[in-house]
DNA sequence: ATGGATGCAAACTGTTTGCACTACT
DNA sequence: AGTAGTGCAAACAGTTTGCATCCAT
């Protein structure tokens, strides 16, 4: 899809711009973690993103890994999300309209937007003085029966 | 405070229905736990309650605080939060309006009430026909200067 | 008495760290 | 050339599990 590979191209371009602006290297591992996380749909674990490089014969460590997740996470291109209670799960942010999540008790998650969160934070920065720059929101259920 | 000592037993008749209805055994673990971490004000980790139960020389093994977690979570008299990325922090929560929480960077936590989030659950039971049964929300933020 | 619950320690799992080597700047 | 970044393996921290013992039923 041209749509994608225009995205894949752009988000490459803002990685460089993080990391040059941030005097971290370029290095080949960072892109090749980046363009594997973009080509991911949906949510995704270190592990399973560790053995899926390595199934594609990429030489990468977790080390690494982990290391680049920071800085994808620090400069917005991803998301970090904790579904379960002990393992985090990413996703891709960049032109992806923000969005929140329900967890059914079946697995399935369902991805919704309600505007009326960003009032709530509005209402909560001038209640308390700050100034609110993410949330995490997450509503737990099942489907009717 | 007389009010609290109210609660404590109201709360120690809860945990003993709900054991008896699970056909779980009341054992004197079990209820030195509960009312520990009803005496504790505010958020505590597993950690900090076993080494603070140790101290006051009660005879407790981190399995059996696991274990009796899990009960009071299941049975509401506790709520878990995850304000870090890998450990789990709990509050009390009978009898406590239900809340969400403001993280600000130095680390305080603020708590508020705000309608509107019954309402988007309203709304997100009715647009996908499910039954929503709880929600985790926080916004993460900082003072304004 | 019997098997669910406990304490202890070992095992597990996701993540972090130390170190020698590599390669971006 | 110098040093940030890498891969690997060992270390770590929170949690879970196995097992012998204990005790609520």
């Amino acid at each position: 899809m041209e749509i994608d590979k225009g995205n894949q191209i752009k988000v490459r371009d803002i990685f460089s711009d993080y990391l040059a602006e941030k005097g971290h290297r370029k290095t080949p591992e960072r892109y090749a973690i980046l363009s594997e996380v973009y080509t991911i749909q949906g949510h995704f674990d270190i592990e399973s993103l560790y053995t899926n490089m390595k199934n594609k014969n990429y030489r990468v460590s977790r080390a690494t890994l982990y290391n680049t997740i920071d800085l994808l996470l620090d400069c917005k291109l991803i998301r970090r999300h904790q579904f379960g209670q002990n393992i985090s799960f990413f996703e891709k942010s960049f032109e992806f309209k923000q969005h929140d999540h329900i967890i059914l008790d079946n697995g399935e998650v369902i991805e919704f937007c309600d505007p009326r969160i960003q009032k709530i934070r509005k209402t909560l920065e001038d209640i308390f003085n700050i100034e609110i720059n993410e949330h995490s929101l997450y509503f737990y259920g099942k489907r009717k029966t």
